[in-house]
DNA sequence: TTTTTCGATTGACTTGCATCAACGGCAATT
DNA sequence: AATTGCCGTTGATGCAAGTCAATCGAAAAA
């Protein structure tokens, strides 16, 4: 149950990697990309910290980040994962709930929260995309909440369909996150992962022509472990 | 790991407790309760189903309410307990993703969900207040979330303690579900929730009058446990 | 009062996953 | 080519929680 304390070691790093002054701003669309400037990150960068004031919202453009809360005796708990496109960072209270890391080096699109805020006062359109945002997050938590609940068999069939729906590429899986990460989003043990993803390969439901590069072979297989 | 089908044997029953048609209206006061018409249910009754047609949002007047979804083997996850001044049952997508039911005979608040969009659309206020509703669900799946990733004694005191925040009545809980219910929301049996009362009463960390009330006499080692 | 029923508790056993530890492959560094 | 570190895999062992089954109460029914 139990593991070393913190997780990822080489965490961190992380020169002062702060939110730079929006560079391009174009006109008044009624969208939430209004104001943002695009930023880089290092792999294992934090972007920002649980219970650091939310200061802005983010947006994927290219590498993923993942989300994680520790519990006082070193246990990590990813929240999410988040590929180019997606949204993340954004809070409704004024705090962060979450710490966020770079996986990869990634850029990443920075949006004032409070120039959000003070726009979505005017626009029902932007009010509407914040709660679309909150909302797509809630589901995202639910569908997580089902898949802790579940054989380490089915948190993993889960996992991968889950990542097989949301990147483009038909059924096939590439996974910009380690077997720890994996392993910390599913409430498992690196170990267990592991073994879980041979059990899987032999009963010829996938194959894993190398460790981070996952075909799915037999998507209604999985499906039927998944519930 | 695996339980009988279907834990609620005696649920249902619901002689066609569907919402009846607004009663009082009072003004246009910028607030939810708008246009609320009070319904009771009995116990077990179904107050919606998971996939129908989100058609109204939920206030508990009195009593309290669990949502659940049911995995294919039959396993049931309970989503959250509502009690009385709690909402439930919003949606942003057009179906209900969980099911509905009353744990004891209760009174709800029925609010029509097309009213309460259209209404959404002119005030700031109200959009504002569905936005903030979403963004509570959020952080409660969030927070178990983190629950379901702990040991027995961690996810029963992390329970105990949620409760007695939620409900008044300083260090001591009264429970309105059954050892089932909390089982099925913390992801453990009934066998482990009732052993794990046990060893919380033997460590003094809680006494257990009857089974339904509960006296939280450290609150303190049961936070340390929490996290 | 006695009986029935349903929920809660307890004990014995089984098992799935974590833990511990060793090993192998790959990429970056020297 | 050799070294170092990181990451993933595999095997052996232990423990926490699940399963099965019996019993106990308390509340409802007779």
């Amino acid at each position: 149950m139990l593991r070393q304390p913190m997780t990822n070691r080489n965490a961190a790093s992380h020169t002062d990697n702060r939110p730079i002054p929006p560079s391009s701003s174009h006109g008044t669309d009624q969208t939430v990309e209004l104001i943002g400037a695009v930023m880089p990150f290092a792999r294992n960068a934090e972007i920002y910290g649980e219970n650091e004031p939310a200061e802005y919202l983010y947006k994927v453009v290219s590498g993923s980040i993942r989300t994680y809360r520790v519990l006082n005796d070193g246990r990590r708990q990813i929240g999410a994962f988040y590929l180019p496109g997606d949204f993340f960072g954004l809070e409704f209270g004024e705090e962060h709930s979450f710490s966020a890391e770079a996986i990869a080096e990634c850029k990443v699109m920075v949006i004032k929260r409070s120039a959000l805020l003070a726009l979505a006062g005017r626009s029902h359109d932007i009010s509407r995309q914040l709660w679309t945002l909150t909302a797509a997050e809630l589901q995202r938590a639910q569908s997580h909440i089902m898949l802790l609940i579940k054989t380490a068999q089915e948190r993993v069939a889960g996992f991968l369909l889950e990542m097989a729906a949301r990147a483009p590429g038909g059924n096939t899986v590439d996974l910009p996150m380690s077997r720890q990460d994996i392993a910390d989003y599913l409430g498992l043990t690196i170990e267990t992962v592991s073994r879980t993803l041979t059990q899987l390969e032999n009963s010829a439901a996938i194959a894993v022509p190398t460790s981070r590069h996952i075909v799915l072979r037999n998507q209604a297989a999985l499906s039927r472990l998944n519930a």
